[in-house]
RNA sequence: GGCUCCAUCGUCUAUCGGUUAGGACACGACCCUUUCAAGGUUGAGAGACGGGUUCGACUCCCGUUGGAGCUACCA
């Protein structure tokens, strides 16, 4: 980078009128991403100028988010409300140079020109001479006290901008009406906040969703009559639920915060949102942040909107469960171990080596950390919970399986070390002695185990359950079944 | 309605005028195997439609159709 070359400045300005949204999560990381591989700044912004809607536990909630998600920011958190001062000051500096002016119509008169417009089915579309006042019209009706909008005059024309996705944009200055900027309260509407804003904040790089589109040539109007720099945009596409409408919670969990509760991984839920309206060209879709980091590039952003798919999610969260060091993975499984009250924090403290064995055997099996929780049950637990089909199916001959189970116990129950190799040997034997194959021992062993048919290689269950507690299943699963025949 | 954006397998995407249109998820089959996963091999599966431009279009242009967003003194 030349030494002249200004680093950018992105930022991410969520309204805390909900939880974090994983299209707003998106938003946050292809800003992130652009910070981060072109040595800027990533900046957050609070837009909590809706006073009304904005809560102060949904702006925890996007804090929660981001930081569960790693997208860390670099300023102090800029809290648009703070700066209505400057944005009131903006708005009656462009009153001053005539950039924008008052209308002292009164809402309701507004509504009911739209009202009348739209039930003869014509578009309403604000008209300035009905507010273009003489200077002594406009002094007298300050005298008076009346109340005031100021609007933006629309200048003739066209604005257009090269967009870093979409190329160039251009719309008409025609079909764009004059906008209000600050309410007859005096506090400032969102187009003129955010570009009061950013300029403020020296953003170089406006990336947001393309629902914002329309909005843009507006904001580009604004900065003119401010006298500012333009920034760049980039208008990313949005993230569509399975019917190919806006993702909302009729889709299911759409929130940042739902997936962690799902046992998601931070690292898999953000190598799966960065390939949703983004590419890298190549055939490598499953990495870390810092590779993402390296190969991002607004030029492999997509225009065409992307549709959530939850099964390519889990899967990726499969991916990355497999590739996470065990060393990391454990401490994000141990509260769900404790929480499911399966064990301590202690317990998994004093058995790090065997704890971290056991992730490894589970993982491979999972897709998200409850997968895991679930089928560790039998690792922790003294008693065993039967799956009614597994019992079913493997027990279904009482008799034999009880004898077959006993016959495994005496010769587990024989061996000088609890070792898998020598199990393995010895039940391999046992299954020629009496004629049948391996699986005919391994499946009803299994079910005294863990209850399941499913589980990871049987001797490392018996391993990891440990010689005691297998001993003492294989005798209730033998005392179970001697009662049925 | 108006304005703007968009259009390759069911889904996410590669292709930047010349390819048997490639990969991934999901789905089917097979292999591996004590079960289940994981993994490997493999199958089916796409350029919305119509015109141009060109020796040659998925790719460039126009139109049609379809979808999306915006159209507030919301953000």
């Amino acid at each position: 980078m030349s030494s002249d070359a200004v680093r950018p400045r992105v930022r991410f300005a969520p309204s805390p009128t909900g939880f974090l949204h994983v299209g707003g999560a998106r938003t946050a990381l292809f800003n992130w991403l652009y910070a981060r591989k072109y040595h800027g700044e990533f900046l957050l912004r609070v837009e909590d100028t809706d006073r009304a809607r904005s809560t102060d536990e949904s702006t925890r909630a996007i804090f929660e988010g981001l930081e569960w998600l790693g997208l860390s920011w670099d300023e102090a958190v800029v809290y648009q409300g703070a700066n209505v001062a400057r944005h009131y000051a903006d708005a009656h500096r462009m009153l001053e140079t005539g950039a924008a002016y008052r209308d002292f119509t009164p809402p309701a008169e507004i509504d009911r020109l739209r009202a009348e417009a739209e039930a003869r089915g014509d578009a309403f579309k604000f008209d300035r001479t009905m507010a273009e006042l003489s200077d002594a019209d406009t002094q007298a009706k300050l005298a008076r006290g009346e109340s005031y909008a100021i609007r933006f005059r629309v200048p003739e024309g066209v604005t257009e901008w090269d967009d870093l996705v979409h190329e160039r944009i251009a719309f008409p200055n025609k079909d764009i009406e004059d906008f209000i900027i600050l309410r007859s309260d005096g506090t400032p509407v969102y187009n003129l906040a955010v570009v009061s804003d950013d300029i403020d904040m020296r953003i170089t790089l406006v990336m947001r969703g393309d629902d914002h589109i329309s909005n843009t040539p507006k904001q580009i109007l604004l900065y003119r009559a401010l006298g500012a720099t333009v920034p760049q945009f980039a208008h990313v596409p949005m993230i569509l639920g399975a019917d190919g409408k806006k993702l909302s919670k009729r889709h299911g969990a759409t929130a940042v915060g739902d997936y962690q509760h799902l046992g998601l991984l931070p690292g898999a839920m953000l190598n799966f949102l960065s390939l949703l309206g983004w590419s890298t060209g190549d055939d490598i879709e499953v990495m870390t942040m810092p590779q993402l980091i390296e190969k991002f590039d607004t030029r492999g952003l997509q225009k065409k909107a992307a549709i959530f798919d939850t099964k390519k999610l889990e899967w990726m969260n499969g991916q990355h469960l497999a590739l996470i060091p065990l060393a990391d993975l454990a401490p994000i499984v141990a509260p769900a171990l404790v929480k499911a009250g399966y064990t301590t924090r202690a317990e998994l403290e004093s058995r790090r080596d065997w704890f971290h064995g056991l992730l490894d055997l589970l993982r491979v099996r999972s897709r998200v950390i409850d997968d895991i929780v679930r089928q560790a049950a039998p690792y922790f637990q003294d008693h065993v919970e039967y799956d009614p089909e597994a019992v079913n199916k493997q027990w279904r001959d009482a008799k034999s399986a009880a004898e077959i189970l006993s016959a495994t116990r005496e010769r587990l129950s024989a061996l000088p070390v609890w070792e898998p190799v020598a199990m393995e040997e010895a039940l391999r034997k046992l299954a020629d002695e009496l004629g049948i194959s391996g699986g005919k021992i391994f499946q009803p062993l299994r079910v005294a185990l863990v209850g399941l048919t499913v589980s990871p290689g049987i001797f490392e269950v018996l391993q990891y359950i440990g010689r005691q507690r297998s001993l003492a299943r294989l005798d209730a699963a033998v005392s179970k079944l001697s009662t049925e025949y």
